[in-house]
DNA sequence: GGCCGACCAGGACGAATGTCACGGCCGGGC
DNA sequence: GCCCGGCCGTGACATTCGTCCTGGTCGGCC
């Protein structure tokens, strides 16, 4: 029997997988939380046999929890389930340690049989999401840049991103430049939405 | 039996509520579209008992084809099953004759439920969500700042936006000051985001 | 040691943005 | 008829933004 941790903020979403992966003949849901701080804490108590993350949750992101979760519970196989096939996202989830990544498009009958392969060693990713996560190529961001572009996503002024992270207008203004450079793009706007597609916000 | 029309992009969501619903006893999934266009089409062919519709989709937004679904074949009960419980949205929903508007937070046990109490002409609403509509209030934008908003978006600058629009630079900044100034807000991007979180775009 | 990149800051400059006042046209309501 | 609001445009103005150049510190690598 396969012992399964779900990790997924929308109720529906996370209800309707339990209920389907119970359905398996030979998977049992054994955990489920809605926010991304629960993941590992939940995780060492259960003792799951696979973890199901979503990415974007409230609180602490899934790749985060993912990473530490293939440290402290090495018996577990982390799969990756998310909306947007963002390159970054595939790239930071491999090194992760994961042993899949999903997206939720493409049919449900695969879900079950993506774990197996999964629990049987297989790296089971999408082949051209692969291929885009490589032609993409990794960050070329700075912590700092990632950090204040972060910053400038919801209409923050110069001065207040300055301001919350404690530097000189001056340098954020700077940050900013080079981010917009890095992503040829023409304005923060355009740069946070590429940095966003990308997956490296 | 009830016969249900599903329209939802996300192909794992999707399916899953599909099996779901079929689940049930007094259900009966009869089709399922992932665009919005595809909807009305579909609709009239099925001649389902009630519609299930996301708001978001690719191609025709959910509430367009509502309205539309309403008037063309009023035997069919619309039912919004949306992620964003924007305050707008409920509005509109509402206007087009929705018979009940779903968030997709919350448990999956309600959605059968709240299916068959829409059937019975209850209008399924959470009661929260109708309260933070109506302390909103009306949409205050005009059409012309609506879409000058939406197509500043992504980081258009005025000169892209007037060429798209077919306006002039001046008349662009005119209608981003006016918008800027009724959402109470600082700058362009603010204003987007104000006026999405509220359902206005 | 020299080299490089990340980090931080300042100044100067042109371009874009946001505000305001001012016009005009049209259609609907009283 | 008059008034009002939506629509479209112009010009002027201060502020902000984005670029470029300059300077400095620090740590890692060869």
């Amino acid at each position: 029997m396969t012992r399964v941790l779900l990790a997924e903020d929308q109720g529906m979403m996370r209800g309707a997988l339990a209920l389907l992966l119970d359905l398996e003949e030979d998977m049992e849901v054994v955990a489920q939380v809605a926010s991304g701080d629960e993941i590992v804490p939940t995780a060492l108590e259960a003792g799951p046999d696979v973890a199901l993350l979503d990415i974007e949750l409230p609180g602490r992101s899934g790749l985060d929890a993912a990473a530490e979760l293939h440290e402290r519970l090495p018996s577990c196989t982390v799969l990756i389930l998310t909306t947007f096939g963002r390159p970054g996202y595939l790239r930071r989830a491999m090194e992760a340690g994961a042993g899949g990544f999903l997206v939720k498009d493409g049919p449900v009958e695969e879900l079950a049989g993506a774990i197996r392969r999964a629990l049987a060693g297989e790296r089971v990713i999408d082949p051209a999401l692969a291929a885009a996560a490589l032609s993409a190529g990794p960050n070329p961001l700075t912590r700092r840049e990632c950090e204040v572009l972060s910053a400038a996503a919801d209409g923050s002024t110069v001065a207040d991103i300055a301001a919350r992270l404690h530097l000189s207008g001056a340098t954020v203004r700077n940050y900013l430049s080079a981010a917009i450079g890095k992503t040829s793009t023409r304005n923060r706007v355009e740069a946070v939405r590429a940095a966003r597609r990308n997956g490296w916000l």
